[in-house]
DNA sequence: GTAAATGATTGACT
DNA sequence: AGTCAATCATTTAC
């Protein structure tokens, strides 16, 4: 089992190692029960050192971590999958990371105490080294297991589901920055809230966002602020009507005149037109086309340039509206026409 | 507990 | 492909 855990000939390369075999599914599988064998078997520490690589040069021997290696790896897994979720998990991986920096530095300082003294011969020197890597390794061994306890005891306290959340809830409200980089630029631009393709770019790198994010809040913002071109041109519509309306009422202080039939129409082209019912003409044959009144547009909401031409729609505002505006206007004279004739 | 706010998604439209 | 409107899911405020 020594061997199994063996680690080589350098920390990098344990380390590399380690990155590698955790990619496997049965990695942590593999760690946690090798770990709970090497504790119930009691290993003797000799085991798992390797002669070959302990001694010999003048260079910091290497004393064997593997143990130590793999609970600490087993742990530092463990780390990472829980302080995203957890602060106190994150405080604990900082704790035991300032402890074994502590216990690092203390061996540091017991080896170059070593190195100040005289020996009388190389073994010497070589086994008071070895005692130095055996009580610092084991300080380690003892911090990692207490660690280890403690983190087991946090994962008790999670709540059951936050221990293997692969699927994260969403987060939720955008970064401040980017919010309020979006509602300026929406501020700004409140009469025409389309941003270019580089202008939502230039937002989503500001505020550290998606692309994806900042149209769906354009959209989101458009559509809840009832400032959408659909919406905008209804309201400009239903402003105008309710002018005409009134002016025909006569609560504009002029005399009042009976435009029933005026009203009517007035209340088809609402019915029908696209502004207010999507998939039908703006106007129906029954009442003078813009064709008839000389007025020429090409389709109005129809037209597909409309959205990608953020100019071309905006021209279409002010078509539908002063179809708007013209129906209302000569069907008020034709009406009156007929009004006249018939009387 | 509930309503409001908000980010994301979906289906339809051009 | 971009947009709209409706809707869902979640968080926040009360």
């Amino acid at each position: 089992m020594a061997s199994l855990i063996q680690s080589d000939k350098s920390q990098e390369e344990t380390n590399t190692g380690l990155c590698k075999l955790s990619a496997h599914p049965m990695f942590q599988d593999l760690q946690a029960t090798l770990v709970t064998e090497c504790f119930q078997a009691s290993v003797p520490y000799t085991l798992c050192s390797d002669q070959s690589i302990v001694g010999g040069s003048d260079a910091e021997p290497i004393v064997d971590p593997s143990f130590a290696a793999v609970q600490e790896a087993h742990l530092q897994s463990q780390f990472q999958t829980l302080s995203h979720d957890n602060p106190k998990v994150h405080e604990l991986q900082n704790f035991y990371s300032t402890q074994c920096a502590e216990i690092e530095t203390q061996r540091c300082d017991a080896i170059a105490k070593l190195k100040g003294q005289i020996f009388q011969n190389e073994t010497q020197y070589q086994t008071e080294l070895f005692e130095v890597h055996t009580f610092h390794d084991r300080q380690r061994m003892h911090l990692t297991s207490r660690v280890s306890s403690s983190l087991d005891l946090l994962k008790e306290a999670m709540p059951s589901g936050s221990i293997v959340t692969s699927s994260k809830p969403k987060s939720r409200q955008l970064n401040s920055r980017a919010i309020e980089i979006m509602t300026n630029w929406f501020d700004r631009n409140l009469d025409n809230p389309y941003p270019s393709e580089i202008e939502k770019e230039r937002m989503a790198d500001e505020g550290n966002v998606s692309l994806g994010q900042v149209k769906a809040w354009f959209a989101n913002k458009r559509n809840r602020t009832n400032n959408t071109k659909p919406k905008r041109q209804k309201i400009q519509v239903e402003k105008k009507l309710l002018t005409i309306c009134s002016e025909i009422a006569g609560d504009d202080g002029r005399t009042p005149k009976l435009y029933g039939d005026i009203i009517q129409k007035l209340s088809n082209i609402i019915n029908r037109s696209t502004v207010f019912n999507a998939g039908t003409p703006i106007l129906s044959h029954d009442i003078i086309s813009a064709e008839n009144l000389g007025y020429h547009h090409q389709e109005g909401y129809h037209n597909q340039e409309g959205y990608h031409n953020p100019e071309g729609y905006h021209n279409q505002d002010t078509a539908i509206f002063s179809h708007g505006l013209l129906v209302a206007d000569s069907t008020i004279s034709s009406s009156d026409d007929n009004s006249n004739g018939s009387t």
